[in-house]
Formats: C-alpha cells, sequence, structure tokens
DNA sequence: TTGTAAGCGTTATCAA
DNA sequence: TTGATAACGCTTACAA
C-alpha cells in the first residue's frame, strides 16, 4: 500500500531491468533492434513500475509529436461534432492523436486556443471557416505549423479548405423557395460575427433574391444565437411583423426546426400557413413534421477528407489542396407555395 | 517571404532582447518581477519572432501542466457534448486546458486514450462510466493522476463519481409507465458491453417489473447501437413480435425519437396505440409530437460541478468527492394508458 | 546488441 | 533586477 511518491521515469525502468537508458527508449520504439530477452526484462520492468512516456520530453527529443489539433466553434453543434467525430477517427488509424478545443464562435478564444495547441507541438490544425485576424497565419507559418479549413471553400483564401459553397447553397435553395411563388421571405441567422458561413449563406440568400428582380430592403434578416428556442423567438419576432413572411429562411436545421416548433404553438400550419427551410440536413431534418427541406451537408465525408489532407499536409507530401464537396438541396415537406394572400 | 526554418525559442527571444533566458521566462511567468523598460523589449522580440512557448518543455521543466483531459464514448451524443461544454467552460475560466477524446464506446481504445493523455501531462482525467479494467487504476495512483467519474453515481466504486441513479431513474420512470396500466413493455437498450449506464438502466426497469409482480422473463430487451434510425428499425423489431408491447421504454431520447419516427410511418398513434418513453431529456424531447415522457439528466451542472471538484481534486485541496444529482422523471404525451387490448 | 553522452526548450535556484 | 547554470525525461548519434 505504499504509494510511490515519484513518477518513474525511463531511468527507473532502465535501472530495475539493469540496463540503460538508451536500451529501455529501443525496446519502446523500435523493439526489433534489441534482443528478445533483455526486452523481454525491460517491458516486465515497465509493466512492473507503471511506466508511461513523458510526452513532453519525447517530443522534445524527437522534435515529432504525431499530433493533430482541431479548433471548432462549439461541440453542442451536433453538425461539429458528427465531423469532428470522423476527423478524428481517420486520424486515429494512421497513429494521430487529435486534441479538440473549442472557441465559442468567439476569434480572440479561437486565437488563444491555436497558441495553446501549437504550444503543445501540434504538427497540424484544422479549422472553421476563414474568419480570424490575419496576424495568426503568420504565426502558424513562422511556427511551421500546417493548417486546414473545413466547413466552408474559399478557393481565394489564405489557407486551404475543405467545404461547400455555402453562398450558392443558400441560392440554390433561395430560389427554390421563390419558385413556388414566395415573395415576402425573412432570413433567420446564426450570428454574423467572426463566422463566414453565416455571412455567405445570407449572401446567397441575398444573391437569389435580387436575381429575381426584388428588393432586397424588403428582406428582413434576423440574427440569433444557436438554439431550438432563440429560433422559436425569432420566428415570433418575424411573425408579428405587420407584413409577416410567407416563407422563413434559417440559417441552420435548429434555427428552422425552433421556428417549426413556435409555427406549431401559435397554431400554424406548415407549410400551408408558412414554409420554413433549414440548412445542415442533421437527422432532426427527419425527423420533424413536416420533414424539413435543407441544404445537405456531407459532414463526416469533410471530415475524413479534412483528415486525409491534412496528414498529407504535415508528412509533407503535398503542400495542402482545396476541396469543394456538393452540398445539394433537399427538397421536403416544410417547403411549399404561400397561402392565398387575398 | 524567406520561411524561418527554425521555430523560434526562448533562447532566441532572448538575444533578440539583449537580455538571458531566465529574464524572459519571467517576463512570461511573472512579469511583475521584470522592469518596466526591460520587459518592453522582450516583449517585442516576442511578438517579432512569433514565439511560442514549448509547452513540453515547460512542463517538464515547472513540473505542471494546467491541463485536464476527458475521454467520452462519443463526440456526436449531444449529452455528452453538451456537459463537455460546460465543463472545458469552468475549466478555462480557471486557467486549465481541456482536452477531449473519445472511446467510440470500446474499453480497449479508452485505455488507450487514457494513456496518452497521461502521458500528455493531463493533471487530472474526467471518465464516464465505471465500467473498466481495475489495472488501470493502478496505473492511474502510479502516475499521481486524479481522476472522477461523471454521469453514473455510484458510492462504492474505485473512483469518485459525479452523476445520478441511473438505475433509480429508470425504475421510477417505469412505474410510472405500470401505473398506467401497461403490462407488456419491451424495453430498446445500447449496447451494454461497457457501459454502465445502460446495465443500470435495464436493472431499473427490472426493479419496478418485480415490484410488480410481472415476469420479468416476458420484458423483452433488445439492445443497438445509438442512432436514431437503430432506434427505428428496434421498434420495426418489436411491433413484429407476436404480442408486440404496448409500451416501449428507450435507454435515451435518441432512440426512443427513432422508435416515434417509425410508430408514425407504420401509422401507429403515439400513446394510443403505444407508448414510447426516452432517458436524458435532450431539447430533441420537446421538439417531437407527441412530446416525450423521459428522465431529466442535469447534463450541463454535471459539467460544471465536475470541473469545480476534479480542479480541486488536483490542486489537492480535496481527497474528491463523490456527488448525486437529482434525475427526475418528465412525464409528457408519449406515454399513455394502453389500447384496449380486446 | 548495448552503452555513453549530447542535446531538446523550459523553469528555478542561487549568485551577482 | 538580472544572469549562470543545473535540472526535467527522453531520443539518437556515435562508440564499444
Amino acid at each position: 500500500m505504499s504509494a510511490p511518491l515519484a513518477i518513474p521515469t525511463l531511468n527507473d525502468v532502465a535501472k530495475a531491468a539493469g540496463v540503460s537508458t538508451a536500451t529501455v527508449s529501443r525496446c519502446l520504439n523500435s523493439p526489433d533492434r534489441v534482443i528478445d530477452s533483455t526486452r523481454d526484462r525491460v517491458m516486465q520492468a515497465v509493466h512492473e513500475l507503471g511506466y508511461s512516456p513523458n510526452f513532453g520530453a519525447r517530443a522534445m527529443a524527437s522534435r515529432r509529436t504525431n499530433t493533430i489539433g482541431a479548433i471548432i466553434p462549439t461541440m453542442e453543434n451536433a453538425i461539429f461534432a458528427r465531423g469532428i467525430q470522423a476527423f478524428q477517427e481517420e486520424l486515429r488509424q494512421s497513429g494521430y492523436t487529435l486534441l479538440v478545443a473549442s472557441s465559442s464562435y468567439r476569434e480572440d478564444i479561437e486565437e488563444e486556443q491555436i497558441r495553446t495547441l501549437v504550444s503543445r507541438g501540434a504538427d497540424g490544425l484544422l479549422l472553421i471557416g476563414h474568419s480570424r485576424d490575419p496576424e495568426i497565419y503568420k504565426f502558424l507559418a513562422t511556427q511551421g505549423v500546417q493548417a486546414l479549413v473545413a466547413w466552408s471553400h474559399n478557393e481565394g483564401a489564405k489557407l486551404h479548405s475543405i467545404g461547400f459553397d455555402n453562398r450558392a447553397a443558400m441560392r440554390t435553395l433561395t430560389e427554390s423557395v421563390l419558385e413556388k411563388g414566395h415573395r415576402r421571405i425573412a432570413v433567420v441567422s446564426a450570428k454574423r460575427t467572426g463566422n463566414d458561413r453565416a455571412q455567405q449563406r445570407i449572401l446567397g440568400v441575398m444573391d437569389a433574391v435580387a436575381a429575381a428582380g426584388m428588393d432586397s430592403e424588403a428582406t428582413t434578416i434576423f440574427e440569433t444565437s444557436y438554439g431550438i428556442e432563440t429560433g422559436a423567438l425569432a420566428f415570433d419576432q418575424l411573425m408579428a411583423l405587420a407584413t409577416p413572411p410567407t416563407a422563413v429562411i434559417c440559417g441552420n436545421d435548429v434555427l428552422a426546426v425552433g421556428a417549426m416548433k413556435r409555427a406549431r404553438e401559435l397554431g400554424l400550419i406548415v407549410p400551408s400557413d408558412v414554409s420554413i427551410t433549414g440548412f445542415d440536413d442533421i437527422e432532426l431534418a427527419r425527423i420533424v413534421v413536416p420533414a424539413l427541406t435543407t441544404v445537405h451537408v456531407p459532414h463526416r465525408e469533410m471530415g475524413t477528407k479534412a483528415a486525409r489532407i491534412l496528414m498529407d499536409m504535415v508528412e509533407g507530401k503535398s503542400g495542402g489542396q482545396t476541396e469543394k464537396l456538393d452540398a445539394d438541396v433537399r427538397l421536403r415537406g416544410s417547403l411549399g407555395p404561400p397561402a392565398d394572400l387575398s
């Protein structure tokens, strides 16, 4: 029952096994370069002492970490959780460890997290979106850390990215809405600050509105934080307008589901009284009644591919690549023609 | 455009600023112990060089990391995501960094992740549930790493835990179901292997069944993996039985929502044709129609409190504590009396 | 096949 | 207030 007060080190193992630290190190890293009998003795000592290598020391001596970091806005958003899960599974298969941090959608926290992960020796970083202080790119370059952006496609950006064209996808979706005959539309968007996906999606709506020759000023934009309840509250506000919209285009599925919930509570029938659309195509979109018209985003595919691209970058196999994934509109029951406006 | 080939070190900063490494270190760690003029000069050099401290070296020299690790079964499950988000926010406020890893519900991967996080210097670890190889507790003790279990309350366990009594909560819920008059019930559970929450919840159902004097053999248990679709498939199977259940008790809300979805697709009305219950009380439970009867779990509260307890343990302020949170049944529309069986 | 010893980038002790 | 310098735990030439 005497608790060892000191954490066992390589040296302790070496002494216990009666060999040098170099030999212990070899047993752990290239076992074939050590004769069987010694290895057995060493491994036994390792187990008896409960030895675990000190990562920091190892990283410092070997100058490699096999670690990738990812910084997402929040773990609470299912789409990031899903993409990151796939990302991590792919990395793990190749022997990399993933460190995940979240920024709460704040640029300053993201920057802090980038520094934290870099100082922890991350060989590469996965970031979300392109909206951040350009200074940070210099920092990453100085530190020799590779970075890749996901969830947003952008050919001209500083960093390579894998994702889809948020703007084009939202434009296509909005065109579908307009084709149904809607002329009074409103947008419920996530907060745009530091969130280029949200910005791009609104621009996509505006593209379609402008192309249809409508007055873009007449399109109400309601900005709110992420959540079902905030979506519901936004819907309330929009319906209280003098001329409420006949279609509510939401920046993501969660907001849209909140809107649908409130519509039901207000006694409004979707889509005959009001149409509602989302973005992401999370499972929830097919659970609600009627099912939600939305944009399908291949989150897991994105995570998997991001892992491959980033590993290639880190290993110097490529300088990185920008890849565009398809995000297509899924027309479902929540979108219909507007009611007769009499 | 000449990319610096070497990552700047403390030494580089010291040279650039014309001081010793000790002074640079002081500027970074205890700025007040350095005179203003020198500090300004040093900080300028830090910025110009894009210096970032090497975490491994720092940890090795200072023998502290201010890092907490958490290993959750999967990021895709909203309840973990939510609890961990709260956990991380609380840690961050006290200057700790959180490293998150996921085990895909596999004990072997969890063990691997524990070793990874420990070797990365985590001062403390948050683990889910009590189901793991006891050997690992020895390892943690040897390494001097504090660990706390969440999502599962258990007074007698090896580790301190914060959570709720899964078994008692499920028993209470089941009693509500039986009170409605149901006598043919079925359980849709997550995979029990290595998942004590799932095991406990089933035991809770059986407790209530036994207490009601019913034949526990007659209670079908269907085990499946996590997901809406798997919940739907499980429901299919149960309804195809010779004597289908009148109430389906699901191990979590996601499975329950899948069951509700399939019920609707089969033309069954909930609850008049079949009652369905969940566990967790995620937002989704209040979105579906009818709303889901479930057990409310205070995920965020658990995350926040877990952070405080674990930080106290790591800082030696306490030897840890086991705390039980309330998880109470929320009766909603998805549970009603059974249809006339005639 | 194994051992010796020189780093790796910090912090901390002790002097100056 | 600052500077030398010895750890910290590990890897890796280079020798034996």
